[in-house]
DNA sequence: GTCTATACGCCGATAGAC
DNA sequence: GTCTATCGGCGTATAGAC
């Protein structure tokens, strides 16, 4: 009896890995994160995310959020809050909008390599997988603030005098796809080659020539 | 007793707006692929689909495809492979790459205004919802007869001699992006301004000075 | 041959007891 | 935090009505 418990016990101890803490709602958010971005939402399952976690049932990712769709909702303002603070730095640090956009051309391929999930996340998910109505891009706070990159940089003369929305469009168009294939491995990744090129012809379309 | 039967006969006759037949196949696939382009694969049921094809019985649908999945499937392939045969067409009526490039962007914004469900579907599903692996972008024929168009741009000295991938990668940056801004009423659609807008930038990314 | 009704099996999300 | 139970929805299979 007595020995049968110190063998539950140990087992115990050994699934506990992690040393003490028990679970962190950043580790779901963490965990889910990896999985949406592989399989997508609909293919993924809480039976999954708690796999990831290591938790044995999937009651346990109730207490920090009580439905699946809660989990992408706060993984999608996580991401885009994250993304809006970055971009607010980058134009705190920089003055031209050639400056900034170039640091945010960079923030973008940086993640692509080292985080290819949350740039698959931020620029490919279709919220309207988890969200009822999805959200006007208008109503996306870093989206504004790049799109104010952009009128602040004709107005001053640096970028030509085009639809501030057209411009964007075509900067962003060129850098989007880009990292579209590099996610799917359809571009090869020596990415010091790309960057500065994939800049420059992004820039030349909107830049006042 | 007759009368009865005359009066079912009417009835019939009635149902039956659509002149003699029943339910064809490709009223399934169209139906789909609103519903597909929509809400996407897996927020359309088969009930959806029976409801909009005006069956009773989801039961009616397999006739026509077994599973869920083979609509989806018969779909894509339809679209991409009509797609394709259009390229091949604009491909024979033109000689310079230019010019096909040029054709191929009034098509996707003539089907961006007429049937955006096919743009849609054509540009932004994600396959591996219903493909067990993806398919890789060089098993796609549409794909490699675009990148064959500017391939022969390269050698005829139309386009700059860059990668044809990243040549594709600017071009179609630029155009998918803008297709998915005006399927999103994000851009208006005063579509005569842009298109030949649009196919400067996007030309100019490319063209040998 | 074309469609309906019904039923089965499965899985996922959620709630409550321990 | 875990386990168990429930509930609902979906895709699919079958048998039969017209």
């Amino acid at each position: 009896m007595e020995q049968e418990l110190a063998i539950e016990l140990e087992q115990e101890k050994e699934q506990e890995q992690t040393p003490a803490k028990a679970l962190s709602q950043d580790e779901v958010l963490q965990a889910a994160l990896k999985l949406f971005a592989q399989k997508g939402y609909y293919n993924t399952s809480l039976i999954d995310i708690k796999d990831a976690v290591g938790l044995k049932s999937t009651s346990g990712l109730q207490q920090f959020f009580k439905t699946k769709q809660a989990i992408a909702v706060a993984l999608h303002e996580q991401i885009l809050d994250s993304f809006s603070i970055s971009i607010d730095d980058i134009r705190r640090r920089n003055r031209k909008a050639s400056e900034q956009l170039r640091e945010v051309v960079d923030l973008l391929f940086k993640l692509t390599e080292e985080a290819p999930e949350i740039i698959q996340f931020l620029l490919f998910i279709k919220t309207s997988d988890f969200l009822p109505e999805p959200k006007p891009l208008f109503d996306i706070a870093a989206f504004n603030k790049l799109r104010r990159i952009i009128q602040v940089g004709i107005k001053e003369g640096e970028i030509k005098n085009i639809d501030a929305l057209l411009a964007y469009n075509y900067f962003f168009g060129i850098i989007q796809h880009t990292l579209s294939m590099l996610l799917n491995d359809s571009l090869p990744h020596c990415k010091d080659n790309y960057q500065t090129q994939v800049w420059l012809v992004a820039w030349g379309t909107i830049a006042k020539k």
